[in-house]
Parts: structure tokens; C-alpha cells; sequence
DNA sequence: TTATAATCGATAATTTTATATCGATAATAA
DNA sequence: TTATTATCGATATAAAATTATCGATTATAA
């Protein structure tokens, strides 16, 4: 039976990498076995809800002494796919682009960024932390030559849903969007946003009430 | 009565900054009206949720014509509290946080970056973005001086911690977090974090049952 | 060996969030 | 002027997510 298959509730889905990041360190610490309210404690939510996430992926808990830290990581990395790490490509290598094309963190979450495009010509035939930048003329060719699954945007803006666009053309599963826009695209096209503002918007709300309230 | 003081759903305080762009791109289209049913049909959600959404910053629609788009991106404003911004601080100015340095949209969601913090003596003296890149040894001191309530932490994991407990001893107020580590802080210390793993882990996962499913 | 304590995991209850219904309102057209 | 239509916003319902309860299990200590 294949994990990844199984459904789970996105708030789910969007926990487990904690349990990831803290499971790892305790990986690293040669810690064996963790406990639901363990790692409760420590990310600040319920221990049921922990055990809950778990469940999803599969994993068997041991009563009176917890998980086993290595089956656990293994159980949650299969369920979100990261053992199969997908090849991507990003458009728009500048300050953001260069950033996430840098960080090596992201091999370890299924994302293997091989080529970055761009319009800049400064920019294009040169190598960025050991990733080719292309000129964006390619990138439909290959997208299709290459099967590529996963667009990381992180264009201006005002060009992001013409890029968007041409790469549901070429048939791209998948699009990871940084730019502050609500990209159309077709129902079978998976769109994942990161909007900062969002994050930015829980932040200022709270601050306001505290300083204010 | 001032806005910024009603609480509201996480939800929902996440989905009004994209009312906020939408409703930026009318204005400049000269568009004067909006409803909530159009809205809802951009950004793929249901028309009820927007108006509950929109209800909740106090403005108040005409029906058939729906809401002013001036007056509704002033309400939005308010209630996030945007239209007061709060200077900060960043801290670790690699890559992540140079980008974040550089981009100037977070003025318009309430935050004004004034200082970087590094130990790299080679960065240390320097002006990234007319932002002056200071030793990390003066942070305690400046927080507290200059009342600085919010810390952007962009360091790498193995730091955070301690930059962060350095900043909460100095009085910060809210920290924005970038770096995969669930930090420990007060409860009276507002802790946002933005964790790209756990966007990519509903990306990944939606992806995988889509190729296999 | 037996009692104790911690934890798991199934089921149930509660809370939160999203959606549906419908009368009231105001613009538009007959 | 009056009918029609789109939309708002209050109230009600449904769905989703979280939290509580509790018997079963197993390591540890008496
Ligand atoms: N920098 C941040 O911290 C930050 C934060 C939130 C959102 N964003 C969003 O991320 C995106 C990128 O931001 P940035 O700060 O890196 O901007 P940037 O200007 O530094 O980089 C944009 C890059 O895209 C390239 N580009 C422009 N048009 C292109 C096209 N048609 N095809 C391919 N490449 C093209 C440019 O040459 C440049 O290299 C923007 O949409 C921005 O709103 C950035
Ligand atoms: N780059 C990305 O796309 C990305 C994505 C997700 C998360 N992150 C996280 O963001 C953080 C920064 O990532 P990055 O790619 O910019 O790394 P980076 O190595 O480019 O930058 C880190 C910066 O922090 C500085 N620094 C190190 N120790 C410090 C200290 N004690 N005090 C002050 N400054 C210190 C370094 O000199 C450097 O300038 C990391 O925690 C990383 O995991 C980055």
C-alpha cells in the first residue's frame, strides 16, 4: 500500500514537516523512542492531535514509550512523497529565486530545483550555486522534453500569470507561487501559494491587539 | 472603535491580504464597485465566506453594486492594522534575508525593515538596500532603545534559538520566523512562523496522489 | 510475579469554520 | 411607477477540525 496515496486533512498535511524538523533533531541527539506528549510539548499542540496526524501516515505506536524516532521520520517522509524527490524548475532567479535555488533544505522536502530561467541576459549561461540559468525562450521545450512536474515562480508579479500560463501549456502538474497574485489556472493544475502577506497579516493583527488591547 | 481590536478566525485574517491585492489591482483599473460574488470567483472561494470575511473589518456593501473598492481596501487596512507600520529588525542577512531586505512590499503590509544583524564582518558596516547591516552585539541594546517590537529571524537553525531568547530578554514583541525550528518563547511573545516545508509538503503530497492516484 | 504508571488508539463530544437559506435593499429596465 | 434582478447580511445548518474520554497495552518498579 502506498502512503502518499491516502488522504489526510490539509491542517494535517501542513504539521507534519514540524514533526519532521524536531524528529530529525532528535535523530541527531540519538534519541530512540518519542512520545505523542513529547512532541506535543514541545510544538505546542494537543498530544491527541499529535497522535491523530500520526495515525494518518501509518505508524504503529508503542504504549508506555511512544514512537520509534527513524520508523516515524520514514513513515512521514513516504506518506508526504519526499523519499521520491521531484525535479523543478524556478523562473526568475533574482533576490527571492537566488535564495530558494541556494538553500540546500529542500532536497530533504522532495524538491530538486535543475534549472533556473530568466529574462535578465547578465543572468542567462551562467551557474548559480552549481544550477544553470536558461533564457525563458526554453522553457516550454523543456518542460516538455523533460517531463518536469513542478514550477517554483517567483517573478515580478505583472508577469507571473502570463509564465504561469505558458507552463500549464507545456504541461506542468504543479506550480509553488511566491508572488503576491491569485494565479488562474486550470482545475487539474496543483497551485500551492506562499504568500508572505499572509503569515505578515496574523502577525500585525496579534501585535496590534497586544500593544493596543 | 478601532478595528485592529476585533479578534477574528486565523482564517480569515489570512485570506484578507488577498482581498487586498485583488482590490489594489481594481483601483488601479479604475474600478469603483466590486462584490462579493466576484471577488469569490477570482480567488476560488464561495461568495458567503468572502462577505463573512469582509463583514468582519466593519464595512458595510449595497446590495445589487456590492462594496466600495477604496473604502474596502482602507477597511482591510485598518483592521490589519497596515496602516500604522512597525519598524523592525532583521537578523542573519544571507540570502533569505536580503531578499526580504530588498523587497519593498512589506511597507504596504505594515512593515518597515530600519536594521540587519550579522557576525559576518565582511557584511557588518555595509548598506544592503539603503538598510544598514549592524554587529550583532548591538541588538539587545537597540532593541531596547529604540522600542523595536518586531525581530525578522533569518538565521540559520542552529542560531535561531538563541538570537531569538537574546531579542525576547531585550523586550521584543512579536517574532517572524523563517528559519525550521519550532522556537521556544513566552507566551506573551507573538511567534509567527513561515515554514516553506509545510506549503511544499501540501504540494507534494497533492502531487504524488495525483501521478500515482 | 503483580501492581503501577504512561501511553496508545478507538470512539464520542465539542468547537471552529464553512456553507446554505432567505428576507431586505437598491439599481435597472419595463 | 412598478417589476425584476443582483447582492447584502442575519440566521440557520452542515462540515471539518480539534479535544475529551476511556479501555487496552506494555515497560518499570515493588
Ligand atoms: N523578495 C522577497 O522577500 C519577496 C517576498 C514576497 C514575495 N515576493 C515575490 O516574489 C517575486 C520575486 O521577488 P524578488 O524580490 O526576487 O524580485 P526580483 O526583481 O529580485 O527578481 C525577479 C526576477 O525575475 C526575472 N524576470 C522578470 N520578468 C521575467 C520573465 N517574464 N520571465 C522570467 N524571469 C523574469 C528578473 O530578471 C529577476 O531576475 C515577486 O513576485 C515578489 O512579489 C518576494
Ligand atoms: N534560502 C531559502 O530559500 C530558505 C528557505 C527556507 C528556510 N530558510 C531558512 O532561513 C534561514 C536563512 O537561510 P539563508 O538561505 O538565508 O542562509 P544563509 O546562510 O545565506 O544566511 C544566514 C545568514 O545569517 C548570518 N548568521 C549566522 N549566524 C548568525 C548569528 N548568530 N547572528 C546573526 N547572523 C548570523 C550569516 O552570516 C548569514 O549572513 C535558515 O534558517 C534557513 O533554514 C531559507
Amino acid at each position: 500500500m502506498d502512503k502518499s496515496l491516502i488522504s489526510a486533512p490539509i491542517p494535517t498535511i501542513r504539521r507534519l514537516p514540524k514533526y519532521i524538523h524536531m524528529l530529525k533533531r532528535l535523530k541527531i541527539e540519538n534519541v530512540l523512542y518519542v512520545s505523542a506528549t513529547t512532541i506535543a510539548h514541545e510544538l505546542k499542540i494537543e498530544p491527541i492531535l499529535v497522535r491523530k496526524d500520526l495515525s494518518i501516515t501509518g505508524i504503529i505506536g508503542k504504549p508506555k514509550v511512544g514512537f520509534e524516532v527513524e520508523e516515524l521520520i520514514a513513515s512521514i517522509t513516504q506518506f508526504l512523497n519526499w523519499n521520491n524527490t521531484e525535479d523543478a524548475f524556478i523562473i526568475g532567479v533574482g533576490a527571492l529565486g537566488e535564495a530558494i535555488l541556494g538553500y540546500s533544505g529542500f532536497k530533504d522536502y522532495g524538491l530538486n530545483i535543475i534549472a533556473g530561467f530568466d529574462i535578465d541576459k547578465k543572468k542567462i549561461g551562467k551557474k548559480i550555486f552549481g544550477v544553470e540559468i536558461l533564457p525563458l525562450d526554453s522553457l516550454e521545450d523543456l518542460i516538455k522534453r523533460m517531463h518536469i512536474n513542478i514550477g517554483v515562480l517567483t517573478v515580478p508579479a505583472s508577469e507571473s500569470q502570463e509564465i504561469c500560463d505558458s507552463m500549464v501549456s507545456s504541461g506542468i502538474k504543479a506550480i509553488w507561487n511566491f508572488s503576491p497574485i491569485a494565479l488562474q489556472v486550470p482545475d487539474e493544475v496543483i497551485l500551492e501559494n506562499v504568500h508572505l502577506s499572509q503569515s505578515l497579516a496574523v502577525l500585525t493583527h496579534k501585535l496590534a491587539k497586544k500593544l493596543k488591547g
